[in-house]
DNA sequence: TGTACATCAGTGAACGCGCGTTCACTGATGTAC
DNA sequence: TGTACATCAGTGAACGCGCGTTCACTGATGTAC
């Protein structure tokens, strides 16, 4: 009890700012995260709106809360599955990569409209921010994937790699929209759109 | 003159409707469909907040009219080019689809941006509709090429249509946010990724 | 352990402002005869 | 051609409402000694 004592006042606060963010998360799912006001969130969050001073300066900044401590993690573990996958069966990376966003979406489909809808939305700080968190994500899947080889890069791998997160995302914006049991379908469907991608890429380099 | 009498007070709400209408892409290029107000539309078309009734019965119905007016022969013209091109020549047909979905770019940012925006957007009546609007592109890419032949579709046409139309959304989000000298480069990368998939598609077909 | 002080998340009142919407009116244009 | 009436896009005043932001205050928790 007397050790560290000064955190419940702090871990207090993180709960409180945890439920702001989910708050902006819900809403900006229901009507986009620019029409989003301040006394909106504090509402949803259950506190006074000048409360909402305490944990951010203005709505932009809980924006950009979001995309780097929501957004990154969630992009992280799909690098992660990426990276992880057998290299050697391209089906199987394909279908790796498409069941990690479907369960994404599954677990987390706030969080998830968010990334589709502003990462093209109207708020450009916040889109310039999930753009460089998805150029992470595609240079991961550029990069050589047993990271003790030669890692000689195919001259056709970036189109590719940008191919592969164009997919995923096109995906993600899909399955949101689709009721549950027509998921299958769309992991079908998408397994073999990547499948192409991956395999006309792993294939002799094409002349020009 | 005495022909079409009634046509000159049409043609002038007609042409303020347009205005409207582009007023309200250019201000959701801003800052969003979602948080538009109809005050802030009439204002950029220099009429009265009032009057803007006289025009659209309120702000989802201007959205409507968006996506039929504008977005439609958009779309349309594009799936006219990507019929026409050589079906023969992939890496032509890819190119022709680029060069056209850039062409777009260059002609109407504002339409564009608002294409790929509201498409994930927050407002669910408006995403429908758009959607609607590239399952007919889809459509289009996915029939048999040409209408004279006998037209027996691959098993992975479909997929291979869906991931197109998706690379080729990815293509205008990315376009809209290039500084244009920038744009060449992006354009051979996405007919090198419009390539592959247009290539695995005619190869022979893959069991699964 | 007890006491005095510092910190700081949360608050309610108050502000000026822009919003969507209604209403009755104007005046130019179109129509009937 | 002239006259009387109908249509209807555009308008300004007014309304109630929710917004973002400021301010001074409260009271629980943390810290120093």
């Amino acid at each position: 009890m007397v050790l560290r004592a000064s955190s419940q006042k702090r871990e207090e606060k993180e709960r409180v700012r945890l439920v702001l963010m989910r708050a902006a998360l819900r809403l900006s799912a229901e009507h986009g995260f620019a029409s989003l006001g301040l006394r909106e969130v504090s509402r949803a969050g259950a506190i006074a709106p000048t409360s909402f001073y305490r944990h951010f300066a203005d709505m932009p900044e809980l924006g950009t809360a979001l995309v780097e401590e929501l957004v990154r993690p969630l992009l992280g573990s799909l690098a992660k599955r990426a990276i992880e996958a057998d290299e050697s069966a391209t089906g199987q990376r394909a279908a790796s990569l498409v069941d990690g966003m479907l369960l994404a979406v599954g677990a987390d489909a706030e969080l998830v409209r968010f990334i589709v809808a502003e990462r093209v939305g109207a708020f450009a700080s916040l889109r310039r921010a999930l753009a460089a968190e998805f150029d992470a994500l595609a240079t991961v899947l550029e990069a050589p994937q047993k990271s003790g080889a030669r890692g000689g890069q195919q001259p056709s791998s970036g189109a590719a790699a940008d191919a592969v997160v164009a997919l995923l995302f096109d995906g993600f914006a899909r399955a949101l929209d689709l009721p549950i049991h027509l998921r299958a379908e769309l992991r079908e469907r998408l397994i073999a759109s990547l499948t192409l991608v991956l395999e006309a890429s792993r294939g002799a380099p094409r002349q020009p």
